[in-house]
DNA sequence: TATTGTTATACTCTATAACTATA
DNA sequence: TATAGTTATAGAGTATAACAATA
């Protein structure tokens, strides 16, 4: 139950080890939406879509951003053809935001990409590390989310199945 | 050697882990530094200055931005006072970048409080797991630091001894 | 000619305040 | 009155291309 040879480099602190994996994550991550021509917060605009039809009000939520921020969010994903602006007959001031087809190809495209290469960022450890540490810092975003009475269901652009279209399937093809 | 109770939270696989921990970290980060009135990466800006007084071109290689996003970062921090634009004598196209006392005083206030709101983020954990989730975060920075072949001096806002006053002391008080 | 740094331009992303339309 | 969303404005942060000054 030793740690694998990998884990004798010099150790960071948890502090340093803590921002330098934030931003090496953020990093790849960025690239590798943007290699798809899709920024990082659209990017994660599409995984939080693939799971729900929410209002303008329920996305700032989810995002952390607000409505204005949202509304230039929405805007800006629009103009690029992956979402759209749904009205609500029950309620004519507000809108649900839905994927496009070609917003689901690249949730879908994109999430591969993202999910590999941060697969990759992990290979070098034994299938018990890789464990250990997915389990560690699960523990710590579940930890923070409990504290902060934060809902971790938003999810990011990986973590779908590849059989799960959403609930608008029927727009698809 | 079995993981403390808290590691029994629902495994996010470690995809997720990494980007959510990555989400949660950058929020903290933020919010941190946004309190003392410095945007983020003027903040990682005032962490790396710590520890050098690099070129333009060095600090654009050190925090991976090009050119003309290195001049705007150091057009917004000198505009805050943060830091000056020394000339180089040895060749009078060159500037050296260096903190000024208001960025040595803000470079370690918002580094504590950086360091203090990190380290709650991981205090649920026994010693025991906070050092191997230290450990195995280290590997993964280590690992893909020498495969893109990056130097990890870089620094961020946390890593300084308290008593390392950096090359410029003589400009302190 | 090559390098250092700035400027012009164009995006993305963030928030505050004032506003419109609907409930 | 209160809520949903947009607009106006301001600023941070990113990059590309064209440019000036120096090496």
């Amino acid at each position: 139950m030793r740690p694998t040879a990998h884990t004798t480099d010099v150790d960071l602190g948890l502090v340093d080890a803590f921002v330098q994996l934030s931003m090496v994550v953020g990093e790849i991550f960025s690239a590798a939406t943007g290699s798809h021509g899709v920024p990082a917060l659209q990017a994660r605009l599409l995984g939080v879509l693939r799971d729900r039809e929410p209002t303008m009000a329920d996305l700032g939520r989810l995002l952390g951003l607000d409505k204005s921020s949202t509304t230039g969010l929405i805007d800006r994903a629009q103009r690029r053809g992956l979402v759209r602006r749904v009205r609500v007959p029950e309620d004519r001031r507000s809108y649900r935001v839905a994927l496009t087809d070609e917003g689901w190809r690249l949730a879908a495209v994109v999430g591969e990409d993202v999910t590999r290469q941060l697969h990759q960022l992990a290979d070098h450890l034994s299938g018990t590390d890789q464990r250990r540490l997915s389990l560690l810092m699960s523990s710590v975003v579940h930890h923070h989310a409990a504290e902060h009475g934060i809902d971790l269901s938003a999810g990011v652009v990986a973590n779908r199945r590849p059989d799960d279209k959403g609930p608008t399937e029927k727009t698809l093809q």
